[in-house]
Parts: structure tokens; C-alpha cells; sequence
DNA sequence: GAGGACAGTTTCCAAAAGATACCTGGGTAT
DNA sequence: ATACCCAGGTATCTTTTGGAAACTGTCCTC
């Protein structure tokens, strides 16, 4: 019984929580490619390129714990599995596009202040 | 010189990066700290709480690094640091907000769909 | 009946993140 | 003098994350 680390500021838990879940490594490109429509596993996979069967599945799952991601099974056959934006998935998209685009925009802000502080603290 | 692994999607690249920045653990509590006025390390680290002095040093230095907070030494006896939010660290504020709002307004939303999924699975 | 697509699971492994604890070195209050 | 505040640094440990590769098992095509 270690006694829970106790954050003051109650911000922080499901702050935390979604940050954990959308700061995982290709949560946010699974959302924008699930805009536009529902993908099936692969398609989605070779979509995003460079992720593995597991790190998909995971971060598939995960949204789907969270409801963010629907998983839908058609019982055809052979059976067919497609994943679609849930509504409350939908509500992200707005927040999750307001980062991206500034991680964009000041994408070469960044990179110059990368520059500038390894200049100045390598150099020595 | 490990051949990259190539992400077919260019909007990976800054989109990670930023993601990797703000999705660590105290990133985006340290950053709504800043918001108001500048603070020095220690009030950070009691504002925050919890945090320890390594995982709040590398995450200041890790927001120094990207340009969007400002190390300010104030060469008094005894010297004395502060940490504000540059012009850019400021206009990551609303997109933030966003997100942290998201997060507050769907929080039940998603303990719900943790519960219900947990419900659905782990009673198997 | 060999091979490949689909939708994963499992095992193993490396790298990164985070926590704990201890050290520095000057300044300040008692 | 002693002990604590400030702003860290270092060393070690555990946990988490992500990647590689192999394996399942059904279906379809050749």
C-alpha cells in the first residue's frame, strides 16, 4: 500500500489519461486516417507504413477501451473486421487537428530552437 | 546508421515530435503553470507536486530545448532562476486547452467506456 | 497442396521513461 | 557550526513502450 503520490492539481489525472492515450506512438495517425471512413486491420496498416501487427493491435485496443474507436465484426465469411471513428472519437478530431496543425505550423520554430540550444550547449 | 524507418505519412514527423514533447508526464501540467506568470524551480516543483526534481529538470530542459520555455538567470547573489513560456510556448496554450477541456468534459465519458468495456472482456 | 491474405497472438528483446536515493556547492538563518 | 533552501547532477533501479520474428487458423487462389 504505497501512498499514491498525490497530485495537487486534479487537472492532472484525465489530462493525463488522454495525453497517455493520444501520446502513444500511433494513436493520432489511427484517428486521422479513420476520418475520411471506417479501415479495415490492414488497410489500415499499410495506410500508416512502418507500424508492426502489435503496435497496432495495442493502440487499436486501447481506443477501443477509451471508446474512441469502434471495433466492428461483420460475421461474413470469411469474417471481416473494420474499425470506424466512435461519435465520441468524432470530438476529438477538432482538438487532435488544433495540435497537429501547430506542430506544422511552427514545425520549423521548433527545429530552429533545436538548432540555436544545440549551438549553445554542445559548443561548449 | 539505421536505415529510419520510413512513415509513408510526412504529417508523422513534426506530429510526433510534438506529441513526444507534450505527451510526457509533466509537460502540458508545467506548461499551464507558466501560464500566468513565470516561476522559479522550486515553486514549479511545490505547484506541481509529486514530480521529482530529475523528471522536472528533464522536462524544463526538454521544453527549453523546443523553444517554448525560457530559462531566465537573474544574476543576483544568490543567482536566481525562473522559467516562463517564450511568445511560442504561448501559442501551444489554446490548442492545449483544448485538449485538457476535452479531456474534463468526456472524462466520465471515457471511465464509462473503460468500465463497459472491462465488463465485456475480462468477464470472459 | 502450396502459398498468400487476413486478423491477430505469443515470445523475446532493446530502448526509453520515470522513480529513488545520494552528492554538490553556494547562500542564509539560528 | 549546523542545518536547511536553491538548482541542479549522478548513479541505479524498475516499469513501460515499441520492435522483430515466429506462430495460429481460416479462407481463397493457383
Amino acid at each position: 500500500m504505497k501512498p499514491l503520490p498525490r497530485h495537487q492539481d486534479p487537472r492532472c489525472v484525465p489530462v493525463r489519461r488522454l495525453l497517455q492515450t493520444i501520446g502513444s506512438k500511433w494513436s493520432t495517425l489511427v484517428v486521422l486516417h479513420l476520418e475520411a471512413d471506417s479501415k479495415r486491420f490492414s488497410e489500415l496498416k499499410r495506410a500508416i507504413g512502418g507500424v508492426t501487427q502489435k503496435s497496432l493491435t495495442s493502440t487499436l485496443r486501447e481506443l477501443e477501451r477509451d471508446g474512441l474507436v469502434e471495433r466492428v465484426v461483420t460475421p461474413t465469411i470469411p469474417p471481416r473486421v473494420d474499425y470506424a471513428l466512435t461519435p465520441l472519437g468524432r470530438t476529438l478530431l477538432d482538438p487532435i487537428k488544433a495540435l497537429t496543425s501547430w506542430a506544422i505550423e511552427n514545425n520549423d520554430a521548433v527545429l530552429a530552437a533545436r538548432a540555436r540550444y544545440e549551438r549553445l550547449n554542445e559548443a561548449a
